[in-house]
DNA sequence: TAAATTAGAACGAACGTTCGTTCTAATCAC
DNA sequence: GTGATTAGAACGAACGTTCGTTCTAATTTA
């Protein structure tokens, strides 16, 4: 890669890394594109060439991180093992995920991305969500999960882990994710388990 | 109450729908002042009058919400009974209201307050949410839920329901959620209950 | 008539975006 | 190897629009 394309990638680097911040802090609508210039030392027009428009760079950044948790949930997947453990170990990621990259967490779970990015389907609706129902479905194939509805498995199970990230990013679990990870997972798993 | 108190409390009840409708569908900052005058067939002079300014009018609709909610829950807790079935039927209630009220309950849910009310503090740390806590403390002290972490249980026991709101609101929900509540309470009962 | 309320035109600040220019570094000509 | 040429990245002042808010005149109420 020549110099001049990786002086471009650091500026696309440093301009996602001001609007992660800003857009988590302040929100999108707060932010205005000459803030994002601002913070990460970048003119304006830069800005415009690298990305259209801001709506573009939002779009940007959510792919990004959308095709990480991806990547993260695929690692999980491709790993044999019951429903079971791989549930729990997707868990244990997102955990650590949140505590370690708390703002990219806080920009996929609570940004309300309907808003800004009008095309993008809900965040529900998406493949990790769509991967988490099917991980439940083999479950309840395999025997390890009761007979039930899957969007009801699916909320119950997953539903404390979540509730618990969020919790932590809004400031209100005073210790770090993993710490709980043995309590939440033992709850979240009677719910759902067989016998 | 004079006929003129009567017009002015239809202003802001017509206000406040409007407002409501529109900060639902398109978001808090896709929505201006104009909008909402227009909707409520109301001018801007009278939005300014009553509520003095943009967030003056979405802290109110904030607070009245906050305090059907309040109101519900204070409803479920002065019956007597035990912790299971004052826990259960809170989640009945809410899963009613939101089925009846589903922009209510996404206002409520979903906003990002904080992004629009700097000062209201964050939802989780609201009222609503400290009342299903000492639910839950009073269920462990009365050896029917078991001896762990509060917030652990908390998120076990009314996450899996509010996931399964937040799914009705998203419209990937097929039924009423009130059909799904023996499934989804058994599952969330599981989780935290002695034996 | 005096006070309270409403209407909507007008205002000013802030924002997203554009565009003409400068700067940089790679490529080509000889 | 040196100077000319070119591509495109970076820059930021300026523009047009939108939005929250104010203001004043008209209307209604008591």
């Amino acid at each position: 890669m020549s110099v001049a394309a990786l002086q471009q990638e650091d500026t696309r680097t440093l301009v996602l890394g001001a609007a992660l911040r800003l857009f988590t802090e302040k929100g999108y609508f707060n932010t205005s594109v000459h803030d994002i210039g601002r913070t990460a030392g970048v003119s304006i027009g830069s800005i415009y060439h690298h990305f259209g428009d801001k709506e573009g760079l939002a779009r940007t950044l959510y792919a990004a991180l959308t095709a990480r948790m991806q990547h993260l949930i695929d690692g999980v997947v491709r790993r044999e093992g019951s429903s079971h453990d791989q549930a729990r170990e997707l868990v244990a990621r997102l955990f650590a995920w949140a505590e370690a990259e708390p703002r990219e967490m806080a920009f996929l779970l609570y940004a309300r991305h309907r808003e800004f990015l009008p095309n993008e389907p809900p965040v529900c609706a998406s493949r990790p969500f769509a991967m988490m129902r099917e991980m439940i479905t083999r479950g309840i194939a395999r025997g390890e999960i009761r007979q039930m509805d899957v969007m009801v498995a699916s909320a119950s199970l997953f539903g404390g882990p979540i509730r618990m990230i969020t919790s932590r990013l809004d400031g209100i679990l005073p210790q770090p994710l993993p710490g709980y990870l043995d309590e939440v997972w033992d709850c979240a798993w009677r719910a759902v388990a067989t016998a």
